[in-house]
DNA sequence: GTCTATAGTCCGATAGAC
DNA sequence: GTCTATCGGACTATAGAC
């Protein structure tokens, strides 16, 4: 196990989500999420840019899986339709981690700086998109209005996937946010 | 005129463009800008709720204009046209603001942390159209998907907006983005 | 691992407009 | 007098520098 448990990075991240949970975000010092850790400030932030960042370590896996989906579609599939299916295709969303998932987006609703942050790592998300089409053959402007669009979709399926109320599964929250889509562009 | 010039405000808005512009935002202090502006930095706090939001004070105009425009469209209009009609009758993107507009938006480009604002405030400018659309009556699902493709479009408009090379009206460039759009949505 | 700059808050004081 | 805008100093925590 090592001198240092190669954890270091999960134990910061499971008590900064306890501690900001618990007495708010602004309520807690980046101290105390590392003394919880048994590390120092010092460490958090060789680990994390900054305070926030603690909450957002799974952007860059979504990311990479989205793009390699995306990547990897059929030649035969449309822009959007290779998008939509990466984003069904995803088992980051499965149900054993809704729970975490709610708690996560709850905390972050209700702060203003990490709604910030979160919608930066949305805006990554979609250059990436718009990137990775481009790269597939899709031109210019179809690849960014895919890729807006698409972030359309994921912004709401996943809305109402940590919605308390809702049960479905996120690949068909996201179905049924592309058949809202089509309905709403149609001009119903 | 009385002791207070009473555009502190405004001051304090071109001074930060200007040091922002000229040395960089974290370059710059507050300090900096409230004593360019005549002003201390304690002013400066009582006007801005922090570093970034001098750059982002017409967003509110910004939005009150938006859900006044939908808030007036017929009713016969579809809840994305009544949107997009918005878009089309903005003149806060006149032609003489463009230069100023491209200035702020390299500047925004080129910083993170400024870049985050910018989503942020167009999130509530997301929100905002979306109440206002149930409000005037369009179910709650057709309402936030409405206000999400608007929000793509009016992304894909702007930036086309700010580029250098570009000079067609911001109208047309909405339009533009919503054939795209639709074209993207079709399966094209 | 220590030191420092600066963002941002809180207390109160003051100067003018009305 | 009230109301509002400005200013001063002390303070904490983030974040970066050395």
């Amino acid at each position: 196990m090592g001198r240092w448990e190669n954890n270091a990075r999960s134990r910061l991240e499971a008590a900064a989500l306890e501690l900001y949970s618990g007495r708010g975000f602004e309520q807690t010092t980046v101290a105390e999420i590392a003394a919880r850790a048994g590390l120092t400030e010092r460490t958090y932030f060789r680990h994390f840019a900054d305070k926030r960042e603690v909450l957002f370590g799974g952007g860059q896996a979504l990311r990479e899986f989205l793009v390699q989906q995306v990547n990897q579609a059929p030649q035969a599939l449309a822009p959007l339709e290779a998008v939509v299916a990466a984003f069904e295709a995803l088992d980051f969303f499965a149900a054993e981690q809704r729970g975490h998932s709610r708690q996560r987006q709850r905390l972050i609703e209700a702060n203003a700086a990490l709604h910030e942050r979160e919608l930066m790592k949305l805006a990554q998300l979609s250059a990436a998109l718009r990137e990775v089409l481009r790269q597939r053959g899709t031109p210019g402007p179809a690849a960014a209005v895919a890729a807006e669009v698409g972030m359309a979709i994921f912004k709401l399926a996943f809305e109402r996937w940590t919605e308390e109320s809702n049960e479905q599964a996120f690949a068909q929250l996201v179905r049924d946010a592309l058949s809202e889509l089509r309905a709403v562009v149609a001009g119903d």
